[in-house]
DNA sequence: CGAGTTTGACCAGCGC
DNA sequence: GCGCTGGTCAAACTCG
């Protein structure tokens, strides 16, 4: 679940778009792409939320059998971590990608949120990271979660990790708060 | 020219 | 069986 302008969220890795649809009870279409990598069979589905427009959710399918083609982008060589590939959940370097356009919820973590039921997908499939299973799950990123907690953080009392974290992250976030004083307001 | 997007058609699962 | 819905296919198209 994250907060973007844009359906397309970077997420290290390329992808291709197989389909779109227009989904009930939902205003938005729900986009399908595949990982273009041959072999890789992961799957992502993207959305916007019906309650919220500015908010994407982007559910994942499978795991990455391959290192992250941004790992070969020197403006990205951030995400060439041995600890963010290699402690993704899934997704391999999923991590760092969400440092500029879009952020997690600060509420998304404490949701259980559109999973229904992880625990069954992880005994359908071996727990091992390594399988080749395929399982849903949109909050289990190794960097998005951290990322969760420096925002809860923020807002929960300080806005200097922050600040110091993502310029633009927090200009979103102060976008963000000013709309709902705004609504308060308007009630 | 290759890679990616668009979009209508097709298919499978499900409820009635 | 029928209709609805979600997911996928594939031809046509765009773009760099």
């Amino acid at each position: 679940m994250t907060k973007s302008e844009v359906d397309n969220l970077d997420d290290g890795y390329r992808w291709r778009k197989y389909g779109q649809k227009a989904v009930k009870n939902s205003p938005y279409p729900r986009s399908y792409y595949r990982c273009t990598t041959a072999a890789c069979g992961v799957k992502k589905r993207v959305e916007r939320s019906s309650d919220d427009s500015s908010i994407v959710v982007t559910t994942y399918e499978g795991q990455h059998i391959h290192p992250s083609p941004a790992t070969s982008r020197p403006s990205l060589s951030f995400v060439n971590e041995p600890t963010s590939f290699g402690a993704g959940a899934f997704g391999g370097g999923s991590s760092g990608s969400h440092s500029h356009s879009h952020f997690v919820l600060p509420h998304a973590s404490s949701l259980s949120y559109n999973n229904t039921n992880p625990t069954t997908n992880s005994t359908t499939t071996p727990p091992s990271l390594g399988s080749s299973g395929s399982y849903v799950n949109t909050s289990s990123f190794g960097g998005f979660v951290h990322d969760q907690a420096i925002i809860q953080r923020g807002f929960g009392a300080s806005h200097e990790a922050l600040l110091r974290d993502n310029g633009l992250l927090q200009d979103i976030i102060q976008m963000k708060k000013e709309e709902k004083d705004l609504i308060k307001e308007q009630q």
